[in-house]
DNA sequence: TGCTAGCCTTGGAACGTTCCATATTTACTA
DNA sequence: TAGTAAATATGGAACGTTCCAAGGCTAGCA
């Protein structure tokens, strides 16, 4: 680490015999430049190894072309696909991405929005934020701000979120067309779209005709969480047969629970995640789970704040996209179906409609 | 997203009826400001929503209390933990902590870098880069670089790494232990800390006396890498009896790839990991892996950038942590032991000498 | 009373850019 | 040939802070 002092426009300029100002025409590749001027100004660039003072530029600007990520969890890969799809979009228009996260602490998720707004980033993209609503409100006071997650409720604020309540739906009917009834759900505690899921799970199974089995154990959209959720959700007698948890994590966490337990999945009960993540794809794990287009999600975002950035638009947009179930093997028929033999691998809409019409 | 003019310094020093220079001395929380004033800037500071601006700061200052961080890959759970002891460091010491990933693309990476140092962040930690050594040392010219999970070459850089040959020591001596003399290595491509490791394997086998058993399929520090790497090995004849993945991603790539073949682990075949994340922590995973103190190694890089950027250190620091195997249930002995009943679950370190003397 | 030593406060110069208005040169048109 | 437009180039004023030197005030002390 050297530190002598970086070289600015004006070293730039005096090496190259020209004005600051036609340094900052070339640099930025303005194309009203000679060609002998240009050349030397690059030359000078290259022999001093000057770099725009992203600051100053910021400063006069009044903007950064800089966005800002929060990402509310890094352990989650569900956000890895989210942001390659954020920084395939900014790449492409020149806008630079920078992230941060609080680690699903609202109060430290706080401070690192209030570290990107001090910074004077031109739009912000919050995902699955657990910090409340009104910290949202403040800052797009300030500017663009995309919700990832979560509908928006303040007119300021887009969002880009599945639909959480069909999501629940599916998985619920999955559940009962394979002839279950006692369908637990593992909440996502304060996370970002917990409450759709789980007010939807609820919503489905009254639907079905089973809100007398409507069992919610307390989670979070962590491994922890669904370990824990589905330890209470194993205490109970009768037992569930079969466990939506509020995401992927968290079914990997129940998972645990369900084998410490001694318990098989799915011979003794099925289990459900949300978010298709690559840990469910894992043929290993091969998790039955609610799929959400994650790259398509963070373009859509990225896309969103351009608009207001742009202000080509005012007017709130919350996008909301259909979720679709992806079965895979942790899902099966209840136990005690399997003592009658002819019914095991019977068509599951048959015992779905029974459950219907009962 | 209202677009009026910011408040600046200039704007809450009228309100209150004081000098900018005194509202900045407030905001900055100086002691030397009589109680009366003080309270009069707070609330112009909270009528007006003053929020300083920290380009303008930063200009001034020429520093700007943020550090910059890399991410190689935000699908590896491995670098969640890292970040949370890079931002407990930093918190504790009035830093900030900005994010970036080039998604394993070393142009990316770059590109990346450059808008860390265009803003001109303090600090540069490297979680595991792609990028060559040489864009390293150009960003070491202007500011504290710590490079994270391979040992740095340049003397202006600092690093924190495991002892990569030390760990696939263990790895190999493991597998010998239980019988096996076919291990093979998935490498990890170009992904940092990968040679170390490649190199390790090869060096332990040699000591082992297992020179003419030395393979390595090409692979990745991603499940997509492992999973070829594994298809490469498995094609193989004879087959590898245990395989040594760069790290655990790839090693469940790997496991994906054997029970594709129809091939089971640990019965039919070993496999190891190496990171030791919270995926190989997965009871239902439960990968035998080699651990590495990952919020230690966040801290620890932290540390050394922060005596970089303080000055109080000039010559370059190469930590070393000692990676420690954590045995679970994904290696046992190869199959040709089974059919020996009495060798089925025999000490391992009979066997191990076994092998030592021939 | 005069002196000194803090405390508190301030104006203006920096920081490194871009923007704007203007100057100069060149090329084209009538 | 003069006149005009376009292409090039420039100096200085912003941008929003902090830093620095200096000034006023108060209190304590001889």
């Amino acid at each position: 680490m050297k530190t002598g002092r970086r070289p600015t426009i004006d070293d730039v300029a005096r090496q190259a015999g020209v004005s600051k100002s036609l340094v900052s025409l070339v640099v930025r590749g303005d194309r009203h430049v000679s060609p002998e001027r240009r050349a030397s100004v690059l030359r000078a660039v290259g022999e001093l190894g000057y770099r725009p003072n992203a600051m100053a530029q910021g400063l006069v600007q009044k903007k950064t072309r800089i966005v800002g990520v929060l990402v509310s969890d890094l352990n989650n890969p569900f956000f890895a696909d989210v942001i390659a799809g954020i920084q395939a979009r900014a790449r492409a228009i020149g806008y630079r991405v920078l992230m941060s996260t609080g680690d699903r602490q609202p109060q430290h998720e706080d401070e690192a929005i209030e570290t990107m707004l001090q910074l004077r980033v031109d739009g912000l993209i919050l995902g699955s934020p657990m910090t409340e609503s009104a910290q949202m409100v403040r800052a797009s006071k300030e500017l663009a701000v995309v919700v990832i997650g979560r509908p928006a409720r303040a007119a300021s604020v887009d969002s880009v979120a599945d639909d959480g309540a069909a999501g629940a739906l599916a998985v619920v009917k999955h559940c009962v067309s394979l002839g279950h009834r006692r369908i637990a759900h593992i909440d996502g505690g304060e996370g970002a779209g917990a409450t759709e899921r789980r007010v939807g799970y609820e919503a489905a199974m009254r639907k079905l005709r089973l809100q007398s089995e409507i069992v919610v154990g307390r989670g979070a959209y962590t491994e922890a969480g669904g370990h824990q959720g589905a330890r209470e959700l194993l205490d109970r007698r009768p037992r569930p047969t079969a466990i939506f948890a509020a995401n992927d994590l968290a079914a990997i966490g129940a998972l645990n629970a369900i084998e410490e337990a001694g318990l098989r999945v799915p011979q003794d009960i099925s289990l459900v995640g949300y978010d298709n993540t690559s840990l469910a794809a894992m043929r290993h794990l091969s998790l039955t789970t609610v799929h959400q287009p994650r790259h398509d999600i963070g373009q859509m975002a990225m896309d969103l704040l351009i608009e207001r950035i742009r202000g080509v638009r005012v007017k709130p947009r919350r996008v909301v996209l259909a979720p679709t179930l992806v079965v895979r093997t942790t899902t099966a028929p209840p136990p005690r179906d399997r003592i009658v033999p002819s019914v095991r691998r019977g068509r599951p809409n048959r015992r779905m409609s029974t459950v219907k019409a009962k």
